[in-house]
RNA sequence: GCGCGGUUAGCUCAGUUGGUAGAGCAUCCCCUUGACGUGGGGAGGGUCAGAGGUUCGAAUCCUCUAUCGCGCACCA
């Protein structure tokens, strides 16, 4: 009966990762099967398929590799090998993030760290070209764990957000928007950070929550109105006091104006009524500094009040007498308040906690400041797109569902989001990234794509807010401007899946982006996947947290399709997963368990005649509908992306069902022999190939291994088979 | 302050048209020449956070409470 004679040699050993996964990729890799021309050229997709496409949301070159990688490259693997094997025109696009601020303030603090010097120190080309040296290591170490965990990404079209494909579509985004006039220079209170000293948007502020001091004062001995703040250090800046217009006590002082010598500055305060002021906060009354508040600035406007900046970049004083001017604001806050307690002005000091801002990346405590930047006008009406503001294009595909997000909850935090949108800062005082496409000479201005002719033009200094330039992603991918067939073929996306982290900051963008420029949706779904946790203590994996694993380790001992299915089994949209090593380990059994069947299989029906008719007795042919009606439920959820149910039941299906029950029972009838022999063996070589097609985009090399030892395969590649069921 | 999510077996979590609860790991018992000990067979273990409501029937729908976590926010 057994006939070891066509049993392959490695089988007879346990699977081993290590000596299959390399060698699997590079062979995907040379079949050029990643590419969807080629799928064609090769017979393999139809050329009037379908289109699946979606593009890899970039990793940004700042040289941290994490788990979370490993999960979102995994879910998207899943779906692309699916899609492929169902016979769509399948396109996944890879590329990378310059991740401006991000990439820029690594390698400060590396130059700082290593050399001592700052960025200053080598001038803007000599830093640049080391920034440039940094993101090309980190683009290096992606580009081969991207390889490591399978994914079948088109690397022939390879994207990098600041090369000179995706600077020309930058460029031309601008240029467009800048002549339709959503783009425009103003001159707001902005978010600076004078660690970063860079201006930062809304979105890269971190709310923190500190004890701070309130204080409760007046101006001066014969000033009527008593005002409290947190940041006495800026009321030399005051033009105004806000009271409410219903307020009762202070409805007499309303239009009038006063002056005082305010630690040592002359101000002059006129009071103003306005909604915005709550009287049940502190005294009822608002000192108004219309320089170094947004709120302020808003009531200043609405009362044409003057502004004047206290506080300079580097969040020194920059009024004041000697004994404030120059000073850090927190030292001149003590000097202030050390004032007022000497001259009896001080009514009250009371502890509170205060929500204050910081900037994402640097950690500085934000400082608003009246300056002249960038913005894009988000409330706009723009002519050719029916008059709808970008907030609109922004609303409408989700509200409509022409774009669905999931989970569906996300919504409604988009609605919000958008809803409460103000215009976008998207100047940066940084080098590293798109530089602004505005050339100035004297008084002139001037936009463009390129360099205007003739001398003496001056390109502004400022680089574009990184998320600008991966707005364009799903599209600058793909050739644009330039009307590709790539852009006629794949767009929109189909879907896109990034963490739900990034909703606003890099899906809205995106929205927005597509849907101003192109007219059109980037994509039909938005997959949110959660954030992977450390398994014992539920914290975010982080660096400063030092408690990472690193995927490559748990890839080099258990193997990345051991790994996938951790971290893809039972995750549903939007949740966060505690990443469990056991989870690792059951899996990495799963595989040497593929392996034993595949043994099992082969052992006995070497001698089956293929080609002869299906003859199944009852109790088989039972089987076989049981793994057809599997399949057809599994390709179900696979369409809706409940890819983390389907990896169970496969799962569950090959090792419960197939080994424990199917296999057990076809023991004994090989074993007996006759036509239940027969039947049996003609069961195990229907089912087993099924198996190992379906859990292809879940487990993609063991598969693939085994599939090439599987008789009349040939040379053929399992990635490109069809999938095993048409629903 | 506004909003959202979780709370199901010791642990990590599934359970989308409501029909007397599932998986993996862990635990306990049994089985080693028979595809695989990275194995096989079996067992224990849950008033599905709590209360109320709708229903013939609720982990699943509604309300409230508790608790943990998250997002947003110009409270000076």
């Amino acid at each position: 009966m057994h006939n070891d004679n066509n049993i392959p040699e490695k089988l007879l050993k346990p699977y081993s990762s290590k000596d299959t996964e390399e060698r699997i990729y590079s062979a995907w890799e040379a079949s050029g099967f990643f590419n969807p021309d080629v799928c064609i050229e090769k017979g393999v997709t139809a050329p009037d398929a379908e289109s699946f496409s979606i593009v890899l949301p970039p990793p940004n070159v700042t040289g941290t590799l994490h788990l979370g990688h490993s999960f979102e490259d995994t879910m998207e693997d899943v779906l692309v090998r699916f899609n492929r094997m169902r016979g769509k025109k399948t396109l996944w696009v890879p590329g990378t993030d310059h991740a401006a601020i991000a990439t820029q303030s690594k390698v400060e603090k590396l130059l700082e760290k290593e050399e001592g010097k700052r960025k200053q120190d080598l001038g803007r080309e000599a830093f640049l070209k080391r920034v440039e040296q940094f993101a090309q290591e980190s683009h290096d170490t992606i580009v081969g764990q991207l390889r490591l965990m399978g994914s079948s990404l088109d690397w022939s079209r390879e994207a990098f957000t600041l090369d000179s494909d995706r600077n020309f579509a930058v460029r031309t985004a601008f240029k467009k928007m800048y002549d339709d006039r959503l783009i425009y220079r103003g001159h707001r209170i902005v978010n600076w950070d004078p660690k970063g000293q860079t201006v930062i948007s809304d979105d890269e502020i971190v709310h923190e929550e500190r004890k701070a001091k309130l204080y409760t004062f007046k101006y001066s001995k014969d000033f009527p109105i008593s005002i409290s703040t947190t940041r006495p250090e800026t009321k030399i800046g005051d033009t105004a006091v806000a009271v409410n217009p219903e307020d009762e006590r202070y409805k007499e002082f309303v239009g009038k104006e006063y002056d005082a010598v305010f630690c040592g500055v002359p101000i002059h305060i006129k009071i103003v009524a306005d909604e915005s002021v709550e009287k049940e906060y502190g005294t009822g009354a608002l000192g108004v500094t219309p320089a170094h508040s947004q709120i302020d600035a808003e009531i200043a406007k609405r009362h044409n009040l003057p502004t004047v900046q206290v506080i300079n970049e580097y969040a020194k004083m920059m009024l004041g007498g000697e004994n404030l001017m120059g000073k850090k604001t927190t030292e001149a806050r003590e000097i202030i308040a050390q004032w007022l307690r000497t001259e009896g002005l001080m009514e009250k000091e009371e502890d509170i906690d205060q929500n204050i801002s910081t900037a994402e990346r640097s950690g500085g405590v934000i400082e608003p400041l009246p300056k002249l930047q960038w913005f894009i006008n988000v409330n706009k009406p723009i002519p050719d797109r029916g008059s709808k503001t970008l907030k609109e294009l922004m609303l409408d595909p989700v509200k409509d569902a022409s774009i669905s997000i999931l989970p569906n909850r996300f919504e409604n935090v988009y609605y919000n989001w958008v809803e409460n949108l103000r215009d976008w800062c998207i100047s940066r005082q940084i080098w590293y990234g798109h530089q602004i496409p505005v050339w100035y000479k004297g008084s002139e201005v001037y936009c463009g794509i390129e360099t205007p002719e003739g001398d003496g033009w001056t390109q502004d200094e400022d680089t574009l807010d990184t998320w600008f330039s991966s707005g364009l992603w799903t599209f600058s991918t793909l050739g644009w401007p330039n009307n590709t067939s790539d852009l006629k073929t794949y767009r929109p996306n189909t879907i896109v899946m990034p963490g739900y982290e990034i909703l606003f900051f890099w899906v809205a963008r995106m929205i927005l982006m597509s849907q101003y420029l192109l007219g059109e949706i980037p994509f039909k779904t938005v997959y949110l996947h959660g954030i992977v946790r450390d398994a014992s203590t539920g914290k975010k994996f982080s660096k400063s947290a030092n408690n990472g694993v690193d995927p490559l380790e748990v890839i080099n001992q258990y193997g990345t399709d051991a790994l996938r299915m951790a971290l893809v089994t039972g995750v549903g949209p939007g949740n966060d997963i505690k990443f469990d090593l056991q989870k690792v380990k059951a899996y990495a059994k799963f595989s040497n368990k593929l392996w034993n069947i595949a043994r099992f299989v082969f052992e006995n029906t070497a001698s089956l005649d293929r080609a002869q008719p299906l003859a199944l007795d009852a109790e088989d042919q039972a089987s076989l509908d049981e793994l057809t009606a599997l399949m057809q439920e599994i390709t179900k959820e696979m369409d809706e992306y409940k890819f983390y149910l389907v990896a169970e039941k496969l799962y569950h299906y090959a090792w419960h069902t197939f080994a424990d029950i199917v296999i057990e029972r076809c023991k004994q009838k090989i074993a007996a022999g006759g036509p239940g022999a027969l039947s049996a063996q003609q069961l195990l070589v229907s089912v087993f190939p099924t198996i190992i097609t379906a859990l292809h985009p879940f487990m993609p090399f063991v598969t693939e291994e085994l599939w090439s030892m599987l008789p009349d395969t040939g040379s053929s590649f399992l990635m490109v088979e069809k999938w095993p069921c048409k629903a």
